[in-house]
DNA sequence: TTTGTTATTGCAATTAATTGCAATAAGGCT
DNA sequence: AGCCTTATTGCAATTAATTGCAATAACAAA
């Protein structure tokens, strides 16, 4: 029955609230990424039973445990349940802070890298990753030359 | 004569106020990464001239001219001043937070490919990956097992 | 050197995120 | 079903980061 999130949260011994269960139905089931403070305005609209610290505290519980991805770009920070989405690369430019996506497959090979070199488990299936874009690249050099 | 990144600036156009001197001295000079508080700290040992948000602006605008990296690792957010370090990548662990420096050489690759490929310029001197340690796989197994 | 324009700062208010602690309730045990 | 242990929540306070706006000062031009 129930979420598989809830399921694999139950099965490594943490209690399942109906605040927890709640978060994780819209974030496991919202098909783009939300802030805490979404959520909370979501869910606020259907109880009064929940608190923005608990949100936040159950955001942090899902990502320690793997299940939730955190994104920090610049000033806004993002989360979202991780296997509902395709796995990608987020370009953020620093400058007009524009995000393009790329192609996944590209960053595999860093991945078995790292396991091999470093038996370190890495998490790029959504990771972002800052420098210019090709429009501020040129922007940049009309100002220079 | 003066700092090197005061230049840039300059160069640029933006003006050159004492604040910003004396912040970007200090981030250029430190070996360390530091906090937009720690630089404030340091700073008020020497002048009363200085507001906080000046900080976060100045490393703001430092970030998004390119001399200076800002790293979100969860809840620490570190800015740092680029080319006196070293390239590295760090691996944070989701599980036990701590960091472990590994080969910058790993990840050139990646940034050809999304050059070639996107046309983007990465920053990748700096990267932050999470995932999971080598320790902390061992203690996922024990537990589960 | 003085003046004028406007980028930058400081201040205060605001928003976002975190944390300590007492109250509550989940889930194991009888 | 009811009880007990203790993880989890809600609340309120705190800390971190951002922002609007008036005052200030950097620097180009006279």
């Amino acid at each position: 029955m129930s979420n598989i999130y809830v399921n694999v949260l139950r099965t490594r011994g943490y209690r399942i609230t109906p605040q927890r269960e709640l978060i994780i139905e819209i974030l496991s089931g919202a098909n783009q990424h939300m802030t805490a403070e979404q959520i909370f305005d979501q869910l606020r609209l259907q109880t009064r039973a929940l608190n923005i610290a608990t949100v936040y505290r159950t955001l942090e519980l899902l990502t320690a445990e793997g299940l939730a991805v955190r994104n920090d770009l610049g000033a806004e920070s993002v989360y979202f349940a991780t296997m509902q989405h395709g796995p990608h690369i987020h370009l953020v430019c620093r400058h007009c802070s524009r995000v393009v996506d790329a192609e996944y497959s590209l960053i595999e090979p860093l991945t078995d890298d790292l396991q091999h070199h470093y038996d370190f488990v890495a998490d790029l299936r959504h990771i972002s990753i800052t420098g210019v874009c090709s429009t501020c690249q040129l922007e940049r050099i009309k100002l220079e030359g």
